[in-house]
DNA sequence: GCTGCATCTTGCCAAATGACAAGAAACGAA
DNA sequence: TTCGTTTCTTGTCATTTGGCAAGATGCAGC
């Protein structure tokens, strides 16, 4: 058990320097999460930044009927947390959870604030995570105005193919936004083609 | 011409304080743009962080088939950049343009770095623009798997009247994700309820 | 005022998607 | 293994939405 793949995927940020990837990487806190288990569970405060190692997972919503609703994937070299939870202490309207069993490194939200305060290089990285999610969340955006759902399905296919073999299709149906019956009929055409 | 809702802007967010606020205020520039400029244009990179005090913008990119999506409106109160350009100093996917004439305070990107490096409490402010805009987007995202057009027209409607007063309807109803011909009927609908 | 262009509405029809239900298949727990 | 649950597919039908085009309206510039 090692922090290699932490401390690399900070210096690959091209952000952080060896010297500061060792020193912030010491910091994190080893952590395995069973598969099904929650990471967070919607009415708790975020309270963990955490780096995905190994595993896959999967935030989830309720909409106003009561109903499921995916509203993302995590795969390994990911950061996982619910921003708006995490950084105003709010209660999560989210839950994440599991899809297999997972390894990670965390800190909670004080440690990554004495990191931001300590370490400007480190504040660098935790913009660029955050950035980084905005931009990926206004393509989808923009996928789910202008694409059709075959065209959605067929992009996830591609970028996400792992994903398929980890969540059921009904989870993906409504992280694409469409029913599972839906789905399930597009990846027929799709298949034909 | 006063810096006096900049800095109430500021101090009302409740992470810069009374002096904090005032020593902010004095780097922002004034700034007019007229009804129909634009405040960014796809290619540039973006580089104003600006406040916007009065007057009403909209953000919009081109789909695959170079069709215009509006992707965002601006109002009163609201800081005016694109995410992704400004932080990454990459070249803008959208525009922005003035819906109204329109008048501001910005600061440039260097500006701003210098400012967060110097003073934690505007660190903190522009850190809670980011939370708030990526979580209006997730629940934007949430309303477009969820929602029909109707109920996204009707929240819209609520949340945003005023914008209805500045941009063409085909404006929102690429907004909503919905044709130009379905907000029509949509609208015609909804009155007779 | 007139002219031209953009905007908005409406009708008609097609395509995409949803709702519901039944059945098959896969999976997990005992 | 067996049983029960969840997942996935498929059929039927209704609803929503889009594409296209025509006409009406509104607005800006001359």
């Amino acid at each position: 058990m090692s922090k290699n793949t932490l401390t690399l995927f900070l210096r690959n940020s091209n952000l952080v320097s060896f010297a500061a990837a060792n020193e912030i990487s010491d910091i994190f806190t080893h952590k395995l999460i069973p598969r099904n288990q929650h990471q967070l569970t919607e009415g708790k405060i975020c309270d963990e930044y955490l780096f995905l190692e190994s595993g896959y997972m999967r935030a989830f919503a309720h909409d106003t009927n009561g109903n499921e609703v995916t509203t993302g994937f995590y795969q390994p070299g990911q950061v996982v947390f619910e921003v708006s939870s995490f950084f105003n202490r709010s209660r999560s309207k989210e839950n994440i959870l599991a899809l297999t069993d997972c390894e990670g490194w965390f800190i909670t939200y004080k440690q990554l604030n004495d990191l931001f305060h300590a370490l400007p290089e480190f504040r660098e990285f935790g913009r660029s995570i955050l950035v980084k999610g905005f931009a990926d969340l206004k393509t989808r955006m923009l996928a789910m105005i202008t694409e059709t759902a075959e065209e959605r399905y067929a992009a996830l296919l591609k970028t996400n193919p792992e994903i398929f073999q980890h969540a059921p299709l009904k989870n993906i149906a409504s992280y694409l936004g469409v029913t599972d019956t839906s789905l399930s009929r597009i990846r027929k055409d799709f298949s034909k083609k």
